[in-house]
DNA sequence: GTATATTTCAAACGGTTGTTTGAAACTGGT
DNA sequence: ACCAGTTTCAAACAACCGTTTGAAATATAC
């Protein structure tokens, strides 16, 4: 059995730090010091590992975002940070998952998201589809002035940046001479990260920033 | 030399579409028409064909932002939305490029930063870098009030949005009922994107928004 | 201790990748 | 019409990919 998991957090810090098309079998049992036909037999095939070196940590997560939302849904009101905010220990709890797992966690939801043409997503969409729609109810609640057109593309814009950030977290941490430790680190960027998607959610409607004068940009 | 061109073009919408790694030489040039030893004569490699793709885009871009930076760069004060509405025309120029080309470009940006270890990231730094350091002074300009360190993770964050949602921005669009045409929807996309960003990168820094309370949500 | 099930292993499979080759086809200038 | 220069082409190249195989090795149960 030790096999199994040795492979799988082999596998989750390649995937993270090269994506899961630039990570081939042969260097994650070549790093895991195991053989190569291992990783068909524990996990079925490539799609398999895949699929569970996210799974394991969204079945921890999905039911601690439930909770957080369940807590906040019925309010009156609700600002899209508190939301954010209320999200955010779900996250850093997969700590205990392994350590680094918050990082390598959302490393690997950005990669999954940028890379292959959905598979993952789909899974992602068919286990825990009920969390991410409650995600999605709760923040339409915290912006209710904003069309649905409007959400939508704000929505996608968060995530964006959110997914984005953590793909390449690695190699900013490394940039940025923040010599924090793992867990310190990732906190300090979530730190950075939330206002940033809080103001830029509840900007006014975009209409009445640059109405006109806009169309005449353009060069044909 | 029409097919050296004909290659350019159909590789840079497949590489928009599915990414520089997921795009085999054989797509290409089945798709296009040619033959498959055409794309090493003409272009030396695929690496070749990438910063080919990437190139002659940056090399219209790079002097309209650089004269757009230098027309407010000496006013005293700066807005990050006026900073923002001044190199998106730039952008929009790119459809003199070809028909589409604003959205291709914005697409391959989008791939270009996600995938790839860094050797178009460089390729871009060595010949346009005194522009991309030219655009963060003056955002630094337009943002006085944040300190070196949040600045620098503020504009990975704009950036980051801005590039994820180029990459995804066609199968975005064909989720969102938008049926604008090519031109006026990478329009409508810049035009939700802009408050977003401002408002997101001129937030209060963050300390004063979560201080103490924060730590003690890590699980260890 | 033997029989049974589980796990490991080296080797090979078929397929795809980017690249190279050398001959064939085409080009424009004289 | 001829010849150089450029461009195309089918074919093969070596390297890598994920996966399968079937025999060894190991662990488990009686």
């Amino acid at each position: 059995m030790s096999t199994k998991l040795h492979i799988l957090e082999i596998a989750e810090e390649l995937f993270a730090e090269h994506g899961f098309a630039d990570t081939s079998l042969r260097q994650i049992t070549t790093v895991a010091d195991v053989n190569l036909a291992s990783v068909n037999y524990h996990f079925g095939s490539k799609k398999g590992l895949i699929q569970a070196s996210v799974g394991r940590y969204m079945e921890q997560l999905a039911p601690s975002v439930d909770s957080a939302l369940a807590s906040i849904e019925d309010r009156s009101s609700i600002s899209i940070q508190e939301v954010l905010l209320a999200i955010v220990p779900g996250f850093l709890s997969l700590e205990s998952v392994r350590v680094g797992g918050t990082s390598i966690f959302m490393r690997l939801l950005g990669r999954g998201y940028a890379e292959t043409q959905g598979h993952l997503r789909k899974y992602v969409e068919e286990n825990y589809g009920g969390t991410l729609s409650r995600l999605m109810s709760v923040i339409k609640l915290a912006l209710p002035e904003l069309s649905e057109e409007e959400l939508f593309w704000r929505i996608h814009f968060a995530l964006g940046t959110f997914v984005f950030t953590m793909a390449s977290s690695q190699a900013l941490q490394e940039i940025s001479e923040a010599d924090y430790d793992s867990l310190a680190s990732i906190q300090y960027i979530i730190h950075q990260l939330v206002p940033f998607i809080g103001y830029g959610m509840e900007a006014p409607a975009s209409s009445c920033l640059m109405s006109g004068s806009f169309r005449d940009l353009a060069v044909g």
